[in-house]
DNA sequence: TTGCCCGTGTGACAAATGTTACTGTGGCTG
DNA sequence: CAGCCACAGTAACATTTGTCACACGGGCAA
């Protein structure tokens, strides 16, 4: 069994032997570096991409070039956004950059409507992901709209840290205040009013979380 | 052929004759009256509402009973929502409430899992809800995250006056600041401001758009 | 070492929004 | 008609957030 089929099954335990075999037969396999944008606002959608490795941020861009975090994407996931849009000739809503060394496939849109059909297990995944973005996304909507930044903030810290799988969190002051849309002089104060009530430990370029 | 048949069609042109069959005889048509809440956050799904009538809202709810409006759904729709959870024994994120007496057909939600299989246009139907919705939640978040309230106003304004389909805007400034989660007083006092701007006419219970 | 850049801390102020309180007005009902 | 209530207007103030200005310190490169 070759390398590439190894980490299709790892990534995505419940996809079926023969879509598994359809995957690797019609898609190339692709890699991104750190800070790449792999799709952007306004591009036209060619492929879907599932991730074997690697994370992704996913994002909606404001006029003024402002970016406003919607989630992030890791292995065994695949974007949403692109799954919908594939049917018709879609360009995207969002832009997609890469965090963490990405490693995926990249799936022509054409086959997707034939998998629903026949594989599923693949209908089962487009579905599951559909329902867990939407739900995330209806997360975000209840952040920005019923809590103020202060509330955000640690939202967002804790949503990182999940991500990443640990407590301390290497981000500037700036890099949060870009994907909450606000800026850094505010990021710094609330983050000093945590540290002032023992939620967090402050370090340069790294937050220590205490909850 | 019936008259719920042919209330069907209308709203739901692209449906075939073997799927509208199906419908008719597999579920149960409903009426709402305005004002009735036919969804409510956390409540189980366990049918699918298809409009044939009227107008909903959906709106998010934060945690003191804030309203936030995430769009209205008219003749020929469908919640996303509904159709996202119905896989699984899933609650709703949302509440829906009726604004125009609404008719409606209700689906079991088992039978959705065999039309998206079986019938292409249920199934055309249901990615095209779902990106539509999908893309209709992302400019909600555009406008809580990157505009302020004036703009937010004049967007929701807007939109109101598109789904009605006339400028005359029937609501109570109590009533906008409700969906846009702010106070009366802001909404009166922005409102004011756009009339001396010659964008709209204020009367007692009425909104005169002028854009 | 010196100088520089980046990240951070902080004070002062501006602008937007939320809150409180009070006024007026139109229409409905007893 | 009198009284009441919902809706609207508005002033004054509090709070939150955004912006500007500047200071400090660590680490890196010339």
């Amino acid at each position: 069994m070759s390398e590439e089929i190894i980490s299709l099954k790892n990534a995505f335990p419940n996809f079926s032997n023969e879509l598994i075999e359809e995957i690797v037969a019609n898609s190339s396999f692709q890699s991104f570096k750190a800070g790449e944008v792999i799709m952007r606002t306004g591009q036209y959608i060619k492929s879907t991409i599932l991730i074997l490795k690697g994370q992704l941020k996913i994002y909606r861009e404001g006029e003024d070039g402002e970016e406003f975090l919607m989630y992030y994407l890791q292995a065994g996931q695949a974007c949403a956004i692109s799954l919908i849009c594939s049917t018709k000739n879609q360009t995207s809503q969002i832009t997609a950059k890469v965090v963490e060394d990405v490693e995926a496939v990249s799936i022509p849109i054409a086959l997707m409507d034939k998998w629903m059909m026949n594989h599923r297990s693949w209908y089962e995944f487009v579905i599951y992901t559909y329902r867990t973005r939407f739900e995330e996304v209806l997360e975000v909507v209840d952040n920005i709209a019923f809590r103020a930044m202060d509330e955000r903030l640690e939202f967002y810290l804790k949503r990182h840290a999940k991500a990443c799988g640990c407590k301390e969190i290497n981000l500037s002051h700036q890099e949060i205040a870009l994907e909450l849309n606000t800026s850094r002089e505010v990021v710094s104060r609330l983050l000093k009013k945590m540290e002032q009530r023992g939620l967090v430990n402050l370090h340069r370029n790294q937050i220590e979380l205490l909850m």
